[in-house]
DNA sequence: TTAGGTGCAAACCCTTTGCTTTCTA
DNA sequence: TAGAAAGCAAAGGGTTTGCACCTAA
């Protein structure tokens, strides 16, 4: 479930940590993909990561940046979800709550939200079927106030 | 929203009635199509509607089912998922209400549930934004009780 | 008869992989 | 110094598109 009300924690901390249990080492380029897309609010799909990135060090690769943001989301930091348009888009869960999305088909915006009843209807419906929730995702399309 | 209560429909019927209203053509291949994949239960990816299709016309190919279950999905005959897997799921949707899904990661099994209270939650939700739902998804991914 | 549809193959797009070089620990 | 990581390019997998031929209306 949640980290509904924990204590803020350093992201960088976490996937040290994250990297040294597994055996694997920090790099230049984990430390800024991190950086960035830990620092920015919103849904980056890949592309805009990469021109983020780019930005600092025009060097880093898309195969870089796929194996660096799989690895965050491996140790939580980081959420990926679909809209939609066939590409993945990748999401900071640092020192925030689990949310979920409205996301307007026509100028693409996306409204977050967060409703608890929801989710404690969520954890009662998985146990009803003795079903072991790890994450979910809770999706609705449709149109936003701009475009109705 | 839902068809929850509805009476029951002729699924060709709306098929039929979506295509000519479009300036469309019935032909054999979307009859086939339609039938197939509406009167299967669960489930299936593309390549398993490619099978059961192929079985009763060998010629069909892939472009025709992708134009063909796109054309469903416009009518809302069949609702498509995306199970994590990058390939997308195609179920009928004639004759039962929404539900949603908890996915096993591990054994990949899908269980089906409907819950009346989240939808209305979900429902509340949008008004409050003044978001005008068309369709929404809710999945659960964890471990079902064989694979704990 | 005439758009629209089909089927094939090629193109596309996003993502992953193989391999050589570079760099962390 | 050993082995993990980066960066490039090429391969992969799912889906869409272009085009010549076919077919429903």
């Amino acid at each position: 479930m949640g980290q509904e009300h924990q204590d803020p924690v350093d992201p960088m901390e976490v996937l040290t940590a994250h990297i040294v249990r597994k055996g694997l080492r920090m790099t230049r380029q984990r430390r800024l993909i991190a950086e960035v897309l830990l620092n920015e609010v919103g849904h980056l799909n890949i592309d805009e990561l990469f021109g983020l990135v780019r930005k600092k060090d025009p060097h880093v690769g898309y195969a870089t940046l796929y194996r660096t943001v799989k690895l965050l989301v491996e140790c939580g930091l980081v959420t990926s979800a679909q809209f939609g348009d066939g590409s993945a888009r990748f999401e900071s869960a640092v020192n925030r709550p689990h949310h979920d999305h409205l996301i307007c088909t026509e100028c693409a915006c996306i409204i977050e939200f967060e409703n608890e009843e929801i989710e404690a209807l969520q954890v009662q419906e998985c146990e009803k079927h003795n079903f072991l929730m790890r994450h979910h995702k809770m999706e609705i399309y449709g149109l936003c106030i701009n475009c109705q």
